[in-house]
DNA sequence: GATAAAAGACTGACTAGACAGACAATAAAG
DNA sequence: CTTTATTGTCTGTCTAGTCAGTCTTTTATC
């Protein structure tokens, strides 16, 4: 899998297989015994990397205090992870936008981001967006932090400030 | 073109270029004296798309008037363009993640988006955003633009409210 | 108007290379 | 000896791009 995320990262998906199995230090026949096809195993890739995001992005989120603190809180954490780990967010990019990433996966995924719908549900209480589909506010957000990381990403001069700025937005939209 | 739009539309851009020139009502081989290569035609066509987009969205913008009714003409007229021509939004949006298309192309894509960006550069005067590139507010509001775009095609019911409700999100991110 | 010559647009079979996946052979482990 | 994991070669398929030759249109000549 990591080996996947390195050379996807850098060559997209056009990579031949045999360059992830090589990169993986193993044959280009075993990696078909731990992944049926190509597609199987960019699938797995692909929710794999969701939960991790999604995972990091919920990391050390404190029960208590106010919404807007937790609501940057998971902000903060998504943006560092898809900073720090630019080759696993730039496969996750690609990923995202295949069309070999099935329904099923794209559901899959989805569901292991539903702690991150569920606080974003309660910080539009009230709010503006309170009267559309949940689904809109949260494809909003997660299009805010994907051009937000994009930016950040090709201007490291004040990223920070960016996140930062790029939060407010989004605490507007919401709040 | 409008072959290639098509076929990119319903295979993405893998599609072989013997599909296009077939859709086209041409030979594989006549395809290949109007176009040096595979790349050159995926960056013309993006080129040309995101020419059309621009012209779209500015297409009857009121000189006079609010900058607000000015934003929301332009707002307006891009959605009206995507959910109109499904098949040009879709082709765009898997060229604009290509890595087949050049930063040269990328820059006078982005040249022709110039009049968009002078009214969101007005638009923010005074704003929460006055301090951060215009870069990065175009790119927030293109993605704001692509997410909504998406959630409607996706969700008919309600589309044009969907719309302007991701308009006024807009308008708080800005103004 | 009829004929011939030149230009150039168009064709589609062909080439060379790449790639996913299969499989027979080999090595390792119990 | 049996079972399981691993290998790397092999194959069938696919595709971008080529090119020798055909067909159509335009221009020139009588």
């Amino acid at each position: 899998m990591s080996a996947a995320i390195r050379v996807i990262a850098s060559q997209g998906l056009g990579a031949p297989t045999a360059t992830i199995a090589k990169e993986a230090g193993v044959s280009n026949g075993s990696l078909f015994t731990y992944f049926q096809t190509k597609a199987d195993l960019l699938n797995q890739l692909y929710v794999e990397l969701k939960a991790e995001l999604a995972a990091a992005a919920l990391d050390g989120l404190p029960t208590k205090g106010r919404i807007r603190e937790q609501m940057l809180h998971i902000w903060t954490n998504w943006l560092r992870w898809a900073t720090s780990c630019p080759e696993k967010r730039r496969t996750l990019a690609h990923l995202g936008v295949s069309d070999e990433i099935t329904l099923d996966s794209h559901q899959t995924a989805s569901r292991t981001m539903a702690g991150i719908a569920k606080l974003l549900e309660r910080s539009r209480e009230n709010g503006p967006m309170r009267d559309v589909p949940l689904g809109f506010v949260a494809a909003l957000m997660s299009a805010l932090a994907d051009a937000t990381i994009d930016f950040m990403i090709r201007n490291p001069a004040g990223a920070d400030k960016h996140g930062m700025a790029a939060f407010k937005a989004l605490w507007r939209i919401v709040k």
